[in-house]
RNA sequence: GGCGCUAUGGUGCAACGGUUAGCACGCGGCCCUUUCAAGGCUGAAAUACGGGUUCGAUUCCCGUUAGCGCUACCA
């Protein structure tokens, strides 16, 4: 059984977790902090992590629909220890548990396909609500199927009195009255041409987590109500649970679950948004964990070495783009220069504006300089090549409003940029301060004031009101640019003057 | 309806019996300033309600209310 977990491989001692996700097509921001809260506790002690498809049900097969989830846990820079393995490639040790159910006596078969829990001891009734009360018990437990047609189900027979107990690590000791669970399906009636029936979701679980020796299960809290099904089953199986740790679910602004109602709720879209993946990261560990302190800004490698199970939280957190859109613009700022120029690459790239003469030498030192400059007013990735495009690009327009706002401030506009074209070309030395004196010169040569010249020019050489101080914007384009730009926006200004 | 969980500003977190209830996002103001950001200072804004326990409750207990989760041969 041991050599099918592929558990061989790592030699590692410690505890061992798992990310257990279903096939939907894409990663959603919950699963994501799952994912997360799981390696941050696999890293931190030094333990395995191990990726799990459970696809169980035919609908949730298909091979595109893992592929979305593994891509967002690339981006998050999630990295796992062993598998992924599928659920749907270990039916036959699912049949075996079950049958080994069976034979000890703590499951039993179920004949009752259509008409679930047709007839037993606790027969339907009708709650005060007027809603259906569920039905606890099969008469199939007792021997007495109501139809003897068709091929039987396996249900697990929950012992009729007593407590079942488990231990949780963020919610502490838990206790459900056996009353209160149903005896669930292990094994799905079979269909077709099947002679042996499906596993459960239950059943394949709590398998996995003791052939893979899972020794902490941390998962949303929607499973909570699921886990003394789980701890029976671990009995039955001769096994002893695992630590669990169930994590509080993340809501939107509306305060419910989070769903494909409130927007973006995949990884990728924030990816494709322009999110950096590790402001991503600070943000989620923040949802429903905190290190203890008033500390927000945490890098990845801080989020690990504080990490632990005792500080989740156990209430549900709402998800709050304005943070991390707050997230983000602090990781643009404080990254260090080389971890934030291949994610400036990529969206150049992206936006067909990279040039390989960035990638070495002379262009490298100017492209990191470049993206220095940029970077206090990015928010999202994009911005590099939306409003910053005139500092990678020789085409770009007049942002529209810019042209508005200071264009049309001085009918004489187009002579003085004429001049400070001029004035440029003259300066023996192209750095800061000539650059500075040169445009404060004109200004006071034509009796305006130098704020005038300034904006003016800044909508001339990069095309927006939005940008780096025009000096160093200046510099950065250097020379030939800036003064080039300045008297082929000469007919543009123009005519803004006259509008 | 049943079972379970939770409850600190609008939001995310601190304070694990004694604080003028702290930090951050967002919002407002001021400063800085050539635009826009960033940054600094600052303002408004919270312990759901009711009972206990205690010299003392945000903190412990009970109840109420509200929200959420589960209640499938989905996961």
């Amino acid at each position: 059984m041991d050599s099918k977990t592929g558990a061989a491989g790592g030699a590692k001692s410690g505890p061992r977790v798992r990310f257990a996700p279903s096939p939907t097509g894409y990663l959603h921001v919950g699963g994501a902090r799952t994912a997360l809260f799981n390696w941050f506790f696999a890293r931190h002690e030094g333990g395995t992590m191990i990726l799990r498809i459970e696809d169980t049900d035919a609908e949730r097969n298909k091979p595109e629909l893992v592929e979305g989830i593994l891509e967002g846990l690339r981006w998050l820079g999630i990295e796992w220890d062993e598998g992924p393995y599928h659920q749907s490639e270990r039916t036959e040790l699912y049949r075996a548990a079950a049958q080994k159910c069976l034979d000890n006596g703590s499951a039993y078969l179920c004949y009752c396909a259509a008409e679930r829990y047709a007839g037993g001891d606790h027969a339907e009734e009708e709650g005060a609500g007027g809603k259906v009360r569920r039905v606890v018990r099969c008469a199939c437990r007792d021997g007495k199927p109501t139809s003897a047609e068709g091929q039987p189900g396996v249900r697990f027979k929950v012992p009729l009195g007593g407590t079942t107990r488990f231990q949780d690590a963020v919610f502490g000791a838990r206790e459900f009255s056996n009353e209160e669970i149903e005896d669930f399906v292990l094994l799905r009636s079979p269909r077709g041409e099947e002679t042996a029936g499906q596993p459960t979701y239950q059943l394949a679980a709590v398998v996995d987590d003791i052939a893979m020796r899972i020794t902490h299960v941390i998962r949303g809290a929607d499973h909570i109500s699921n886990t003394p099904k789980q701890v029976l089953l671990y009995g039955a199986l001769g096994a002893e649970p695992p630590v669990f740790a169930h994590l509080p679910l993340i809501l939107g602004a509306d305060r419910t679950r989070l769903s494909k109602r409130h927007g973006a709720t995949s990884v990728t879209s924030y990816r494709d948004e322009g999110f950096l993946p590790e402001a991503f990261r600070n943000f989620l560990a923040l949802l429903g964990w905190s290190a203890g302190g008033d500390q927000e800004f945490l890098r990845t490698s801080e989020l690990i070495g504080k990490f632990s199970l005792e500080h989740v939280l156990r209430t549900n957190g709402v998800f709050d783009r304005a943070k991390l859109e707050w997230f983000n613009t602090q990781y643009l700022q404080k990254l260090p220069i080389e971890e934030l120029l291949p994610e400036v690459e990529a969206e150049l790239k992206r936006s067909k504006l990279w040039k390989e003469e960035w990638a070495s030498g002379a262009g490298h030192e100017w492209f990191a300089k470049t993206v220095d400059l940029l970077r206090p007013r990015v928010r999202l990735l994009p911005d590099f090549s939306s409003w910053s495009r005139a500092f990678f690009s020789d085409e770009f327009s007049y942002n529209e409003a810019a042209r508005e706002k200071f264009w049309k401030k001085e009918p004489r506009l187009p002579e003085f940029l004429g001049q400070l074209a001029g004035a440029l070309e003259a300066l023996a030395e192209w750095n800061h301060d000539a650059c500075e004196h040169a445009l404060r010169g004109v200004a006071e040569a034509a009796g305006v004031k130098a704020g005038v010249l300034i904006n003016a020019t800044r909508v001339a050489i990069v095309g927006e009101a939005v940008a780096p101080p025009l000096f160093e914007s200046m510099l950065a384009l250097g020379r030939e640019r800036v003064t080039g730009r300045l008297r082929a926006a000469l007919p543009a200004v123009q005519e803004s003057c006259k509008a």
